[in-house]
DNA sequence: TGTACATCAGTGAACGCGCGTTCACTGATGTAC
DNA sequence: TGTACATCAGTGAACGCGCGTTCACTGATGTAC
């Protein structure tokens, strides 16, 4: 409440207003999001920018970030609101899709072709795991209460492979049901990407949010998720 | 051979350079591809491309079709190689993979983030199917033989969603099944991208390819395609 | 077979535009004595 | 409480660049009589 705080306070907000702007130009430039447009936008002289993002990848990587803790912590209130596994599993799934077709620029973002030239920082490591990790919790949870049926195991150069994700995140959890955890999230991705990208048209029109949970409903279920 | 098609196939060994260097240009540029960058390379003016493409975005329209025709090609070549519908299943899937980690620029050209401000015309339409339709067809081929297992069909509203393309393409083919192969299809699709876009990095480094045979296994379980 | 004409690939300059980033600056706000 | 100083958000001009597209043109190649 100082002085000095009145200051940092807005400038937390100016630089939210600048996330804002720019996420909304995503829509027409895509990933080659053009700063000064941004600048015009707010009424402001193009290098005033500098002031809060020392370059145009830096406030790209601002956005990439706050997509995918949007994206994951939509996904986590909506599992957490749920109690039986394939419920938490499919409200997980509708969370994001519900998100990515609210922000579909922002998915595209995240889960689209990479933008060229721009190089992630580590910064957004551990945010983009967030909907990975919370689709293997809802699982080890299952599979700890026993709603999980038992699969054949994985290779053994594949038990190798995914013994690092194994110790750091689900260290109770057999290797299969990694595996399995990895192919559903990508199947989830791949879901939304699909509809969102445009490959629905002239095949689903009508109903994609079942044809969605339908394809959610065969991941749950290729992962020994039991209704 | 007259002399009016030496012309015409001169003309086309320079349409198809100039595609070639677009190609190679999609790796630095992605979609915003430069139509001067690519003029610069070939040691012609920017303004001789006009003779071949009437926009920028008419060539990026040749580089789109050329794309899905490729990996349809290589997809259905590797099918035709195999037998049992669970092998061609499987070989078409590596195909599609081989071809896009071959050629990830135009994989991302086709399947990833669409091009802000491009229109796909719909020359593109036709070829943009044809790796779906071969997985339908090597679908329908083993539903016919008896190699697919029954599972529960989709609901009313499904079937009549899917009326168009079961009478377009699988007039034999029950409903059920063109939603699997639909989601195979998306499956397919978001193993492939995840590979490409980097997701797999830090999780699945050293035996992708069978990583990507283990969900599309799980991908042909889920269509009840038995081994 | 020779000549007049048509076709058309390719040139180079220009138009009008937008971009990211830097830099010296102004002026308001906050801080220390 | 008043004053000198430091901080820092924002300005506006500039640098150096690239872009798609158009246009009047040159000159080689092919065609028709």
């Amino acid at each position: 409440m100082s002085a000095a705080n009145l200051r940092a306070r807005v400038r937390a907000e100016m630089t939210e207003e600048i996330k804002t702007v720019a996420r909304r130009h995503l829509a027409t430039d895509g990933a080659n999001l053009s700063l000064r447009a941004v600048a015009r936008d707010l009424g402001m002289a193009s290098s005033a920018v500098y002031r809060y993002f020392a370059s145009r990848d830096e406030l790209l990587t601002a956005l990439i970030i706050d997509a995918y803790d949007a994206v994951g912590a939509a996904a986590e209130e909506a599992a957490a609101a749920a109690s039986a596994p394939l419920d938490k599993w499919l409200a997980a799934c509708h969370a994001a899709r519900d998100w990515a077709l609210a922000n579909p620029h922002e998915w595209a973002l995240i889960y689209g072709s990479p933008v060229p030239g721009y190089q992630a920082p580590q910064d957004t490591v551990v945010p983009a795991t967030r909907v990975l990790l919370l689709l293997g919790a809802t699982l080890a949870e299952a599979h700890q209460a026993g709603a999980v049926a038992e699969r054949p195991p994985v290779t053994a150069g594949f038990v190798q492979e995914l013994a690092p994700i194994a110790a750091s995140y689900y260290p109770e959890m057999p290797p299969r049901l990694i595996a399995d955890t990895l192919a559903a999230f990508f199947q989830l991705c791949g879901a939304i990407s699909a509809e969102l990208f445009g490959q629905l048209n002239k095949s689903v029109e009508q109903d994609r949010r079942g044809f969605f949970e339908f394809q959610m409903r065969g991941a749950a279920a290729l992962a020994g998720l039991t209704g």
